[in-house]
DNA sequence: CCGTCGACGTTATTGTCTAT
DNA sequence: ATAGACAATAACGTCGACGG
């Protein structure tokens, strides 16, 4: 019992202990939360402030200044961290040639500091620049250790009867923290505001009146306020002495190889062997490349409908019917049979055609399809004609585009044991491919002119219907669109299919001495040539003997060469040659002089068109629109590669500065 | 303390270049 | 073609120094 209770009591001795602990624990925690509120760390609520980092301030260190430099710019230091993110392992970024440095300048609008600093203003009588300094540096030593009194200086406006903060500076300070920069690479218009407003109005009034905004039109229109306001834009001096011309930047044009023409030769050469061991007539010789096509409906709408047409000429200036690829995925991309004019083209052999694809270019089975659909019918029916053996070889010259040269166009070609394969030198497409030299200019036009005609006959159509020309509607369904193709095309193939034209395409890639035309490649020079080859570039001749050169060319192509054709559908809009009629044209390029002439004229005249909208229109003084007709703008072909041929002489009479280039080359 | 000056840092945007 | 990244650019801001 007794010691039953001793225990009780020893026990309750404890406890009481471990309370009065307890409760001194308490009280001192207690005394520490006072505290810690008087110092303003508790909010009155219980809770305690969350401390936020806003400025990481080291007061022990000596670089506190500094880094109060790089916290109140933090622009620098986030584009730098930015920079890093973005260096991963797959990406090889451009070597820098400054590196990073941490701002040493002050941004004083940073919004903790700038509080200061205007509290500390109000106080100060009369804002003397010296006594804010010095009042900051005794508040807040670090942060205001650089400021500077004559930088306070610059911000004080001291005209009033007052002294206050420049406007300025209160417009900073609300604006935040960013100083306020002003972009300094001015573009070339930036001094002439006034002219680039007029342009700016003058095109929209043209669209009303409802002429189509076409890129040359404006690319004329904006070059004829420019010449007749600031001839000097054109040629100015730069500010290190040397002058320079107003060009296009580097990225808009494509360079040639440089050993573009020796290039072009060994292709020749190439093709010059194969069709003297093979023994190959000039009906044998195919060339095809695929020219893209859209429609550009009045008023600037998108672009509705995009098909490649192919175009394959042979040797002897005839030209294959066109294989026709659509944008789609299945047989309703194609046009209907009931479209205009189907059944004529169907029956004359040409292949419609979908992509599979999104986009509308040619892929490996359109491009499989075109050899079994219209080269190999087209081949043996001209053997079986020319009363030659089944197994006559015959030669196709293509382009190296990507398909063309995949492993699997390869492959699939190795099993056509009579076709011969022969590139383009890449990256010369332009130069040496005939296709590109001589067909796609006037196809591209004809089908430009069948739209406008669509068009045209539509709107007239739906003027007689319609109460007021406000409601005529321009139909802009895809299906629709699709079938008008079709006339096009049968519009087009007589128009194209005239032996000189394809000769002349031939002909017109020319490399040195040699062209592509028939008669040159089986001339005396030709096979002189190739007989000085043995001594003159032994290599190049052991691959011409060697007998995969015959049946599968060896490609030397880099990987990375940038792929010709891509760029298609960009380039048919900057042509502005739809009142050119189509038999100008082609009579210009087969060289006939009146058809020559009279290109040209119709050239300018389209232009000249343009100026007389202008005088209609009355944002030109009559002087410029004066200007502007004796100096007939010509603008010159669409081509990036731009060929020194007579051709584009008959085109550009009148040099100007977007010509010069041309004219050193 | 006021006013000014020269030196140089900071900034946003376009040109140019690279990679996809 | 297109997107993204760096370089070039010159006005404006900041700073230290000087003289009155």
């Amino acid at each position: 019992m007794i010691r039953d209770r001793q225990v009780e009591n020893a026990s309750w001795k404890a406890l009481a202990k471990r309370d009065n602990a307890t409760e001194r624990q308490q009280r001192k925690r207690e005394h520490e939360k006072q505290s810690e509120i008087d110092a303003g760390i508790w909010s009155s609520s219980g809770r305690k402030y969350k401390v936020r980092k806003l400025v990481d301030q080291d007061l022990t260190s000596s670089q506190s200044s500094e880094q109060v430099a790089e916290q109140s710019r933090p622009h620098c230091e986030i584009k730098e961290q930015e920079r890093k993110k973005n260096q991963g392992p797959g990406r090889k970024a451009r070597l820098r040639q400054n590196e990073y440095q941490k701002a040493t300048y002050v941004n004083w609008f940073d919004p903790l500091i700038w509080l200061q600093i205007d509290t500390v203003a109000k106080t100060i009588p009369l804002m003397g620049p010296a006594k804010i300094v010095a009042r900051l540096q005794k508040l807040n030593p670090i942060q205001s250790k650089p400021l500077n009194k004559s930088t306070v200086w610059y911000w004080i406006d001291c005209s009033g009867p007052s002294p206050r903060w420049k406007d300025s500076i209160l417009a900073r300070m609300k604006a935040g923290d960013r100083a306020p920069c002003k972009p300094v690479m001015l573009s070339i218009l930036e001094p002439y505001p006034h002219i680039v407003e007029k342009i700016i109005k003058h095109l929209p009034n043209l669209r009303d009146v409802g002429v189509s905004i076409t890129i040359p039109l404006t690319r004329g229109i904006i070059i004829s306020h420019f010449k007749s306001e600031a001839p000097e834009i054109f040629n100015t001096t730069h500010k290190n002495g040397t002058s320079f011309q107003f060009k296009c930047s580097d990225s808009f044009t494509c360079k040639l190889p440089v050993d573009w023409e020796d290039q072009c030769q060994r292709s020749a050469m190439r093709m010059a062997r194969i069709i003297k061991e093979e023994d190959i007539s000039p009906k044998l010789i195919i060339n095809f490349n695929q020219t893209g096509s859209r429609q550009v409906p009045l008023h600037g709408e998108e672009e509705k409908i995009a098909f490649t047409l192919v175009t394959c000429i042979t040797g002897s200036g005839e030209l294959l019917p066109f294989q026709v690829i659509y944008k789609g995925k299945g047989a309703r991309s194609c046009p209907k049979p009931m479209a205009e004019n189907y059944t004529d083209t169907v029956e004359a052999g040409m292949v419609f055609e979908f992509s599979g694809e999104p986009n509308h270019w040619s892929s490996h089975k359109t491009m499989r399809s075109l050899i079994d659909n219209i080269i190999i019918p087209y081949l043996e029916k001209t053997k079986k004609r020319l009363n030659l053996p089944p197994d006559q070889k015959a030669l196709v010259y293509l382009d190296c585009w990507s398909v063309h040269r995949s492993e699997e166009f390869r492959s699939f070609m190795k099993t056509k044991e009579t076709i011969c394969i022969c590139y383009v030198p890449a990256n010369c497409t332009s130069l040496f491919q005939p296709c590109d030299a001589g067909i796609q200019q006037p196809l591209k036009l004809i089908c430009k002119q069948c739209c406008h005609e669509d068009v045209v006959k539509e709107v007239t159509a739906g003027l007689k219907m319609a109460s007021s020309p406000v409601e005529v509607r321009i139909s802009n369904e895809m299906p629709l669109l699709r079938d008008r193709t079709v006339r096009w095309l049968w519009i087009a193939y007589p128009e194209l299919n005239h032996r000189e034209l394809i000769l002349k395409a031939w002909k017109g890639c020319r490399a040195g001495a040699f062209d592509l035309s028939f008669e040159c490649l089986t001339g005396r020079e030709m096979g002189w040539a190739l007989w000085e080859l043995r001594t003159t570039d032994p290599t190049f001749h052991a691959e011409l003997l060697s007998a995969s050169s015959i049946t599968m060319p060896l490609l030397k192509i880099p990987d990375n060469i940038q792929e010709d054709n891509v760029d298609g559908d960009y380039e048919s809009d900057i042509e502005d040659d739809s009142s050119v009629p189509v038999h100008s044209l082609i009579a210009c390029m087969i060289g006939s002089e009146k058809g020559a002439e009279s290109y040209v004229c119709n050239q300018s005249g389209a232009l000249q068109s343009a100026t007389s909208f202008m005088e209609v229109q009355g944002t030109l003084d009559g002087q410029s629109a004066g200007k502007n007709e004796g100096n007939s703008v010509v603008i010159d072909s669409s081509r990036r590669l731009r060929k020194p041929s007579s051709r584009l002489q008959a085109y550009a009479k009148n040099a100007e500065w977007w010509d010069q280039e041309d004219e050193s080359k």
